[in-house]
DNA sequence: AACGATCCCTGTTGGC
DNA sequence: TGCCAACAGGGATCGT
């Protein structure tokens, strides 16, 4: 599932794609995929004859400059991926949204199980969105160890659980929080506030190396999973994972069999002995 | 305020 | 072999 990595290979694509061109006309098909906006209608009208400035990212949401003071916002949820396409390829099922660029180009937005979406906002608007409420991005401004500290001073909640707390940091989801406490090698049970300067260090570290492995790699793509690279390549980084998925496997680095428990109505993976509780 | 549960959605999988 | 329930989870929302 699209996590900071999936989403910053994306970010890449669409910035060489987008960057300097003019959406000619857009089309959006699904009220579902619209729903940050009022109407599917405010999406299409706001977003049509707009320049693309600049393709960035905060987290997991794609934050896409446009001019006359608009941001495109997208997020692909759990399956949702964009495309760059020309017109005459083949339009996959689920195709929600198609931009068209004034270089013919067209951007797609596919998403079987909409959980995403695409919305366009002004400056007032992004105050008050989601957006505005997200923690610094894990990759490009990760917290020090004091403000992390401070973040986490007194929480008893799972560190599993506070990782996939965007607010708290942004861009790290269920499989790359558990790579990141298996290379840190601390329980995903220990309580946040519980974890001194020492382990915080550990897991910073750990924070910065999985996302960056998992970047140069284009991000992961599970077999039941449709997330794909905008050219239509899959993530490699499926074969790195230590832990996400490997329920019963042996630990990569001592052999012990993974183990999996639920935490938060999520999955977590785990080395019992690599991280102990 | 902090924390936990539930809901949304559909392709894939596993059990019978 | 075929069918269907269970499963996957990011973020919003609500209850405790």
């Amino acid at each position: 599932m699209p996590e900071l990595p999936e989403v910053e290979a994306t970010r890449r694509h669409l910035e060489e794609a987008m960057t300097g061109r003019v959406l000619v006309e857009v089309e959006l098909s699904h009220p579902r995929t619209a729903r940050r906006n009022a109407t599917v209608d405010e999406v299409v009208t706001r977003l049509s004859g707009r320049l693309v400035k600049g393709v960035g990212r905060h987290g997991k949401f794609l934050v896409i400059d446009l001019d006359a003071g608009y941001r495109m916002v997208a997020h692909l949820g759990m399956s949702g991926r964009f495309s760059v396409a020309s017109p005459a390829d083949v339009v996959p099922a689920h195709t929600h949204f198609v931009a068209t660029l004034d270089d013919g180009a067209q951007i797609r937005f596919i998403d079987p199980r909409t959980f995403g979406f695409v919305a366009v906002f002004d400056e007032d608007e992004v105050e008050m969105s989601s957006l505005a409420r997200l923690g610094p991005d894990a990759w490009s401004d990760p917290p020090d160890v004091p403000r992390l500290a401070e973040s986490l001073e007194g929480r008893t909640v799972p560190i599993k659980a506070l990782l996939l707390d965007q607010g708290v940091m942004s861009g790290l989801g269920n499989i790359y929080a558990d790579e990141t406490l298996h290379l840190a090698g601390i329980h995903p049970l220990t309580p946040a506030g519980g974890l001194g300067t020492e382990r915080l260090e550990l897991l910073l570290s750990a924070v910065g190396s999985v996302l960056e492995e998992a970047i140069e790699d284009g991000g992961t793509t599970l077999s039941d999973m449709a997330y794909l690279l905008p050219d239509g390549r899959a993530g490699e980084s499926l074969d790195r994972l230590a832990v996400y998925g490997r329920e019963g496997s042996p630990c990569r680095r001592c052999g012990t069999p993974i183990e999996r428990i639920v935490i938060r109505q999520r999955s977590s993976h785990f080395c019992p002995r690599c991280q102990p509780l």
